[in-house]
DNA sequence: AAAATTTTTTAGATATATCTAAATTGCTAT
DNA sequence: ATAGCAATTTAGATATATCTAAAAAATTTT
């Protein structure tokens, strides 16, 4: 078994392409990775070989790349210390949710495992990020809750917000100022057909129209 | 006034330099650089010619470098992050104070200034890290401890451990084995003429022997 | 099935951070 | 004062990570 060391940038490029593969482990393009990355095409050409050698994705000129099962193992631990990072910003150092997703993009690199078994300790082993991510343990291993899109709901449908697809800090003050915080109790009350846009009923006290795109962006219990 | 960003790289080339000028900031010679920092001089004359270009160094050729207002300014800032992430490191995820250098070495490089103004505030506005070193504060301001160091200390004297000089792992544990933790209560003893080791008393319980070099790297009260 | 378009790769640069080996400068001891 | 040695700088490589522009392959449209 052979240990494998990857850079900031590499560690970057991975991680974007196992959110981008989903669960179904689609082949990710090449566009689709540098439109994530805010590079170009070129520079993904390139930093797909360098991974490719190291094993942890596959990779076929001209037909995408796929991540191996050394290079998901690699990926969760990424998307682990991200999770708890932002955990503990928002827990410990009372960060808002949307002020922690640049810090932790840095923290996510630093390379050291007694570190991270520590803050995961010192948390309480949470399971759940702020945005409602799961948090993989030390093998990788999690389970997000069972959840649905608001823009998938029927009319009627009643949950509790647990997740949040987008997080960037525009769409978190938004949510904010809705209220549809997680946790929040959610009551689709009618869908307009013209936009598909809802008007939602949060915590039994407000209503207020949302627009298809941020419906989608906001997950409830089933 | 220019804002001054700094790579990784610069700003541990930076800080060494700092930390070598001393408190009589005297001119840094190109090797002193490079055994601090495990590179080659060639290496330092490249940095330093970056550094100087920024404004963060003041540089003659052959002469060895000086750390300029707005270098010192900035070599403060990394020292800080660096003594504060030790602290929490210590102080919240129980490390011992011999694990957490090398992590400090890796954190001090993260950019917000949020995440230090508020870990400053979670850890109780630290004055000193756990090796008793002084934690700059956010304009740079810090007041060491009167201090000497256990070598310089005549026959008799009697101080509590405020600081140890040398951070590496295998002196602090040998530290941590004979008890002369910050706080431990030192008496010397006795001064051998022959290698200027000491017999010293610590806490009133143990008497040990330290040699020149181990008494060089532990500073109590005056 | 060809043509047009889009996607991806390659070729060739630039910038950072290192290194080794050679040249240069500075210091010291005769 | 100068010869020799030590310290420093320069020259020329290597490795990473990025880019633009051009070429090639795949996909879509006609
Ligand atoms: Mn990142
Ligand atoms: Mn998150
Ligand atoms: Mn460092
Ligand atoms: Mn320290």
């Amino acid at each position: 078994m052979k240990e494998i060391k990857l850079s900031f940038a590499e560690e970057n490029y991975l991680k974007a392409i196992y959110h981008l593969s989903g669960d179904d482990e689609q082949a990710v393009s090449t566009n689709a990775i540098a439109d994530t990355l805010n590079t170009k095409a070129a520079s993904v050409t390139d930093m797909i070989k360098k991974l490719s050698n190291k094993g942890v994705i596959s990779y076929q000129k001209y037909r995408g790349v796929k991540v191996s099962e050394m290079g998901q193992k690699a990926a969760l631990q990424v998307v682990r210390k991200h999770r708890l990072w932002e955990t503990f910003l928002v827990e410990k150092l009372k960060f808002n949710w949307d002020e922690v997703h640049e810090v932790a993009e840095q923290l996510e690199h630093i390379k050291s495992p007694l570190l991270i078994k520590r803050l995961d300790e010192f948390l309480g082993y949470p399971k759940y990020d702020p945005h409602g991510d799961p948090i993989p343990d030390e093998f990788g291993e999690f389970k997000s809750k069972p959840r649905v899109a608001l823009g998938d709901c029927i009319i009627g449908h009643e949950g509790v917000v647990v997740a949040v697809k987008d997080a960037s800090a525009p769409f978190l003050q938004y949510v904010d100022k809705i209220g549809a915080y997680i946790g929040a109790k959610i009551k689709v009350i009618d869908k307009v057909e013209f936009d598909s846009s809802l008007e939602i009923l949060i915590d039994n006290k407000k209503t207020v129209f949302i627009s298809k795109e941020v419906s989608e962006n906001i997950w409830i219990t089933e």
